[in-house]
DNA sequence: CGCTCAGTTGATCATTATCAACTTGGGTGG
DNA sequence: CCACCCAAGTTGATAATGATCAACTGAGCG
């Protein structure tokens, strides 16, 4: 962790942070967000950035602004598993473990706002409640990675690619359904969000694509047009 | 969750407890660990007993004292993975989601000392420290099933069953390393915790043996003859 | 223009699933 | 006490899913 830069509108940033209502900062009323802000340092990343290197201490918790973070871990002859993908208002890094196992990378222009573990603890002293809420993150956090589990476990590829364009299109709730959106990931990354190959992954694209489940255009925009056939699927 | 039995032996049960350093409660000062411990109801499980089953509300947390409780996932058709195993000193369910999405059920004879969530979060008032020490251990299990997304997304059959044995053999550290222990699960247990089938699960313990790397006799009684070799598969 | 990277598609292979038969062992009841 | 029964586990034969190897396309860029 180099490079944070300072951040010099502290007051009422978190009032103009677009995820003020999805983050573990959330739980704080507006007198204690204005001390806990202050403590906040924002920091952005090209397209695939590293953000935290494996067994890197817990030295900051982030909260995603912008953008997606990929987490991933690597068997020692470079298979790779991304464990979890982190959407805007996910947390990044914990407060916990001093060994911090993964890998975190930007996918795509991403930003992150960092707060340093020490300071959170030293605030939590007369703020216990940010406990709290970083519970919540985190249990929602293993809920995902269960929900993930149960996929890799058991789903088939084309179950698995189903699930994960309805995740995709889970997080474009706030435009309209059947609205198209951009896969934020390229093929092979899928296949490590899914255990699969990137040659399998296309496969069932195009499978989906003939049976016009799904259409996709301009590179990497998609439009889910049966979403219940996918979810049928799924 | 019925049926819990009364507990009149609160006040030094904890003192008495086998897993008072490795649960959540182990936070908490003797005084406060007091007044938390009349909060709670131990029950005790024979094999297979449903536990919690999903949708149900988040009533109780609780912690493993004895035994061993499997966290599984369901889908439609009946296909299931195990999403955690939980030992004594894990913790079960959570004080956040109101959807416990999962069915927890006992291995063998299990015995789960039980806190209504509803009282944990008044004891927390003049208490807030507890709510850091349930995030450590949802920080942990967290960590366990990201463990698990890249065993069962990019590790083969073989290796699934060597990083499962060495899990188990980690379990009985406290005895010898070569020690014998039991096996807890079943076949189809081990298959639905690493995402295979029985015969798969089978058919490798089998060459595991013929190959002289772990020896199995009366029953489920486990020995890893040769640790490092199988620490090289998995 | 040609290079590179991402993606697609095809052919073949390997691993694991499926289906099926058989063994083993513990428990029960005659 | 033995015979039987059932559940669990093993082993074999075959099938299917997904991986691997390879060739090719197309877009973006220097």
């Amino acid at each position: 962790m180099n490079n944070i830069t300072s951040n010099h509108y502290n007051l009422d940033k978190c009032n103009s942070c677009p995820v003020r209502e999805l983050s573990f900062c959330n739980a704080l009323d507006s007198h204690a967000l204005e001390e806990f802000s202050a403590l906040s340092k924002t920091r952005a990343f090209e397209d695939g950035q590293l953000i935290f290197s494996e067994g890197k201490n817990n030295e900051y918790l982030g909260s995603i602004t912008h953008g997606i973070v990929k987490i991933y871990k690597l068997l020692d002859d470079g298979r790779q598993q991304i464990v979890s993908l982190g959407f805007p208002g996910d947390m990044l890094g914990n407060i916990v473990d001093a060994e911090y196992n993964y890998f975190a990378e930007s996918v795509g222009e991403t930003k992150v706002c960092f707060y340093q573990v020490a300071r959170i603890n030293s605030f939590a002293e007369s703020n216990p409640e940010i406990y709290r809420s970083i519970l919540g993150k985190t249990t929602e956090q293993l809920g995902h990675a269960r929900e993930w589990l149960l996929l890799l476990g058991r789903k088939t590829a084309q179950e698995k690619i189903a699930s994960f364009l309805l995740l995709l299109a889970e997080h474009h709730k706030g435009s309209s359904p059947d609205q198209a959106f951009k896969i934020p990931l390229k093929r092979q990354e899928i296949a490590d969000f899914l255990g699969l190959t990137i040659e399998t992954v296309s496969r069932h694209f195009s499978n989906l694509k003939s049976k016009q489940l799904i259409r996709e255009y301009a590179g990497h925009m998609l439009t889910i047009v049966d979403h219940e056939a996918l979810r049928n699927i799924a």
